[in-house]
DNA sequence: GAAAATGTTTAGATTTGTCTAACTTTTATT
DNA sequence: AATAAAAGTTAGACAAATCTAAACATTTTC
């Protein structure tokens, strides 16, 4: 199955959207790829042709089991070349989604197999989600929800689902990185704003835009 | 300049075209990118509207100034992908033309500047090419010629021309690589092959056609 | 259960890059 | 110089990916 780059990035997207709980719309689908409702018609359509989507006229949009695994596989680009930027070329978190979203693209089995060893084989990308095997196999994530829901006090940082520059600078700024240790000291129901403190550092809070995006695990 | 990946992929061709002596011909150019002579002309029209060549109807193509920076700027994204294949993912020379024709297309200054840093800041590829500075500046090659026009008896290789895989595959077999020294011990007059020697190993003779594509230095 | 609002699709156009077939210009041959 | 051959260009078509505007479906609201 020889795919296009925006016939990939439908893909992944797709993958993407189907990963949270609501189904895959047509206006969803186009907000995430910055694109129009019409062009996501058009693509649906080629998608379905091609075997890789379910999808018949206002009933949504769902990747076949083909679907998922080419979107797996791009996924797993993606990721390794975030790792690569990141360990090897000193780019910080925020700078590499962009770069790998273009790198993906380049279509070797040989050439990921290789960087995947140079890397030493990593399973988790600088953003903290987990990176696919060969066969596109995803291992299991470990038990972790959005700051925002967690009832308890003391938690890890472990991914971030918002890859947004913005975001990241952001974390950066208040020192909040993966494997960060924190403590939530307060939570104002006004806003849903929380207050955290990590280690000695005094405590700051942060709101629910910014706690939805960031995954944590009990300590 | 904002450069879409064809007319990349056309500016480099026809700066390597320019590098030969030849004028850069409709059907020349149309050969060298496997495309045919009226979608040459249809680019060239694209290409002389952006100011990146001089071009008139039925009078060949140049590049302009602008034209060949841009050229020395994806040759040195090209060149340094290549160095990164395989100094560090092991892949071997005739392996790593085609991947790095796809991952010189990822324009990030950044990323090359990095990439370039990593790597040691290489001046020279895995076929012997020089490779542009970020200013693209390319370093004077060392005094070389084809050995096929060589007068001397003992030579060193310096780079190969054709960095097709079929080629350097044959002269992997023949133990012939960047630094190799070789003695002429026969001309043949007839077919312009030549009867070489590496080392203490048996001589052998190679075609016109592979001695054109082999360029030396004297030792 | 109709009307309004929202979401989705279609129709038709545009841009980029390519092609074939026909035509024109240039160059080579007699 | 006339003609033949080669090289280059144009015209018209097509595929991919996108868009706007209009039409059509579905869902929500009253
Ligand atoms: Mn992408
Ligand atoms: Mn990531
Ligand atoms: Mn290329
Ligand atoms: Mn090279």
């Amino acid at each position: 199955m020889n795919l296009t780059v925006a016939e990939e990035n439908y893909i992944k997207s797709i993958y993407k959207l189907e990963e949270g709980t609501e189904a895959v719309t047509t206006t969803g689908l186009a907000y995430e790829l910055d694109t129009k409702p019409a062009s996501v018609t058009d693509m649906a359509k080629k998608l379905k042709e091609k075997k890789l989507i379910d999808y018949e006229k206002y009933q949504g949009i769902n990747l076949t089991a083909e679907g998922k695994k080419a979107a797996l596989h791009i996924i797993r680009r993606h990721r390794l070349w975030e790792c690569f930027l990141v360990d090897k070329l000193d780019f910080s978190w925020e700078e590499v989604h962009e770069l790998a979203e273009e790198l993906e693209h380049v279509r070797s089995e040989k050439l990921i197999s290789r960087l995947s060893d140079f890397l030493g084989n990593p399973t988790i990308d600088p953003h903290g989600d987990p990176i696919p095997d060969a066969q596109g196999k995803m291992g299991k994530q470990r038990a972790q929800i959005s700051l925002d829901q967690a009832r308890i006090k003391r938690l890890e940082v472990t991914a971030v689902s918002d890859k947004s520059a913005a975001l990241l600078e952001f974390l950066n700024a208040k020192g909040i990185r993966l494997g960060t240790q924190l403590e939530v000291i307060e939570r104002y129901e006004f806003d849903n704003s929380i207050e955290i403190k990590i280690r000695n550092q005094p405590a700051f809070t942060i709101s629910e835009q910014v706690s939805k995006n960031i995954m944590v695990r009990p300590l």
